[in-house]
DNA sequence: GTCTATATTTCGATAGAC
DNA sequence: GTCTATCGAAATATAGAC
């Protein structure tokens, strides 16, 4: 199985909790599950297998390794998070473009808790597929628009950048996590509840841009 | 490396303190910087072992299992909370309670970036902890003031406290460990200014309590 | 307190039948 | 596409010498 064409497909088409289509597409919605719940170290391709009502080795079928499930579940969020790289391209540290780009990744991530999660308990793990050289060589990451993350790095740590809002830059994507991590505390709320009290929460977060 | 734990005796200097503590210390130290680094289940037992200069078997002369060790650790963040505790008690949900709560936790927060990093970043194998007996039999945990996330839980839980209100407690908490796990993207900012820009940031959030 | 083994288990991954 | 069976590696943990 050739991760280049395979893999970019569905990371476009389907959102998280979209319908398992595919077996493909079922083994990814399982192995997110699992991901989440009990973190990707502990959790083992058997256990995936038994959810799935199959045995351990026909995931080798649909799948190189158990890195390369993961690689397809970042390149969901990589699929979700393409339309905010303008912004983050742009300079978003600048004026209120930040502000819009946090409004904006609000929605991406209540619409795709279970995505986010992932990426926030399991740093580690994706951190590891950076380094290893088996996964990067096939290609499918490494492209100039894929590393979300490092734009959001670079913009963070720019010194030119007065620290404090830095600080109000972070803390604003912080409390959309810390919110979105313990979101079972707010079980019952709607999202457009939780939606519209971040945005207010952002706003007084970014609302005076020192100078 | 840095050590900032209050309860126990940093390991650098253990001339005049009582030797059996001292490699106990240093297994621990060892252990949180790997655990944070790596990941509770991608260190192995082999790699504590390596870094201290011993072999692997002598670890289980001073821990019983290496769940052992991270529960040690987890005591450590447990001695550091508990001077908050009578504020969570109190219900600190009411009035400028939790702003007090938030200030004095970016204080314990800063002092020590690895105990929490460790606990955001492998909160899996915390619950594990919680789950397997045959570490809570042994009693070190289940005393009524250990479960400090559990106050915390209640009281963002807590139905009768208006939605907004928690959302911006959440938020403060997801600011504050926002700030932390990037602290890397805000390299050679003294702790200070952190503190007082972190503070600035919980007090917008925090600053207008709704009816 | 630390060592050298070794027991035991579990995991990721492979081989080959169907 | 899925199966059974198994390999090899690595992990936790134990036993016993020093």
């Amino acid at each position: 199985m050739e991760l280049g064409d395979s893999a970019a497909v569905p990371a476009t088409t389907t959102a998280a909790t979209g319908p398992a289509s595919s077996t493909r597409e079922r083994i990814l919605d399982i192995a997110l599950d699992l991901f989440v719940r009990k973190g990707y170290a502990e959790t083992s391709l058997r256990e995936i297998a038994a959810e799935l009502g199959f045995s351990k080795a026909a995931l080798y079928y649909h799948f190189e390794s158990k890195q390369h499930i993961l690689l397809a579940l970042h390149l969901r969020l990589h699929g979700l998070t393409e339309g905010v790289l303008p912004l983050l391209e742009d300079g978003a540290s600048a004026g209120d473009t930040w502000e819009r780009l946090v409004d904006r990744l609000i929605d991406i991530a209540l619409q795709n808790r279970r995505l986010i999660e992932l990426h926030v308990r399991n740093r580690e793990a994706f951190a590891a597929l950076n380094r290893d050289a088996a996964i990067e060589k096939h290609g499918v990451l490494q492209h100039k628009n894929d590393d979300v993350e490092g734009l959001f790095r670079a913009l963070l740590s720019d010194p030119s950048v007065p620290t404090e809002w830095r600080v109000r830059m972070l803390a604003s994507l912080g409390a959309v996590g810390g919110v979105l991590l313990a979101a079972d505390a707010l079980a019952g709320v709607p999202d457009a509840e939780l939606a519209s009290a971040l945005r207010a929460v952002v706003h007084d977060v970014l609302g005076n841009r020192p100078a």
